[in-house]
DNA sequence: CGCCTAATATGTCTGGCAGATACGTACGTG
DNA sequence: CACGTACGTATCTGCCAGACATATTAGGCG
């Protein structure tokens, strides 16, 4: 990608905060639904951080409040600035963090190696677990492709991209678990054989 | 997986550390190596909460020091006590924490939408290094399968499960990436012709 | 009509965590 | 012997998630 042309130093949240707003004003909450429907799978965002950077955000001039708190609720729309636009601009052109993981279910299996057999089969079944949950998360992205149509002309084509990298994602983890699996049922009949083969024959019925 | 048998509420950072001194004992910076070397894709460990932890663990008395502060330079090794082996067992059996992962170019990816293909193009071409670079870090993982075997022998198994599990991730988002491009260029094309069928001809030659 | 619950809406607080920084020791090489 | 590099422990700053704290309001129900 390109160099910073003196871009904000803004967090990876802040930006994401602000790209929301460039599709269209409101408040922090509908961005946290937003944000929570169509990307929670690759970068969460908490109100914990939201509502925080919103104000750091306004402090920049990259948006500002659109109307007075109107709305029933004490809701405050924000919306982007000029400035905020062509911030977000640059950023889009500027390096990206490496990508991070943070998957306990793989650091117990790699800690389990030196336990059973049986603790590496729960582990993957556990895995197998997660990923199907995280499958229905991405599932909820789409959710019939019919949004109210406003915010579906807001946000159309990437969105269906993240979609399908998300699909692809899961099913590949599914395809690895159970290539694991089968390695594991191999290999425990290959060393029920070799038992067979030492002790040639003892037992013929067990349980 | 089965239930806390009343674990110590350890982060899972802290249970990782517990881990690697399960393997042998050693001093916090030779954990710090080992995590780098086999893990640090799925989950990193820094030395900003590697010594807090460290004491912390001492303090729960799931790890004591291992001699008092030998070796040339002021290393401290430390080991695991029989409580902590327990306490081991049992993480390993309890539930894990949802995979989290922070993707900042997905991120973009999803913000370029409204700009132009060329943006997203550009974006599919870092994630393309991004990744080349963790498949990078994946393979040094075992840099020849050949460790100084008093370490080989120490986790063997489950560390070549977790290295499958990183090349087979890597190829398969390689792969969507490649995937995603012919889908654009597919689309330029088609836009193309409708063009052409537009202007039905036009200028047949430009720069 | 009044009660209750759930969704809306904005915020704060605590603690996990990464990365930078600091400090100091030992080793190899020119 | 000077310098750089690896070893080794530790702290500080700021990002961040999740729990918690408050209001307000819409809708259901008796």
């Amino acid at each position: 990608m390109a160099q910073d042309d003196q871009l904000p130093d803004l967090t990876p949240t802040a930006w994401a905060i602000l790209g929301f707003l460039s599709l269209k004003a409101q408040s922090g909450y509908e961005i946290l639904r937003a944000a929570k429907r169509s990307m929670e799978a690759f970068w969460g965002i908490s109100n914990g951080q939201l509502y925080p950077q919103l104000h750091h955000l306004a402090e920049q001039g990259l948006i500002r409040p659109a109307g007075e708190a109107e709305g029933p609720r004490s809701r405050q729309r924000w919306e982007i600035t000029d400035l905020g636009r062509s911030a977000l601009r640059a950023w889009l052109e500027s390096l990206s963090s490496p990508v991070q993981i943070r998957d306990e279910n793989l650091v117990k299996l790699f800690f389990a190696g030196g336990g059973s057999p049986d603790l590496v089969g729960r582990l993957l079944e556990e895995r197998k677990k997660i990923f199907s949950q995280f499958e229905k998360v991405i599932d909820a992205v789409l959710p019939g492709d019919r949004l109210p149509e406003a915010e579906q002309a807001a946000s159309l084509g990437a969105p269906e991209l993240l979609f399908r990298y998300g699909k692809h994602f899961t099913k590949s983890t599914m395809r690895w678990i159970d290539q694991e699996e089968s390695r594991m049922l191999a290999a425990l009949r290959k060393a029920d054989e070799d038992d067979k083969d030492k002790e040639d024959e003892d037992d013929e019925e067990r349980s």
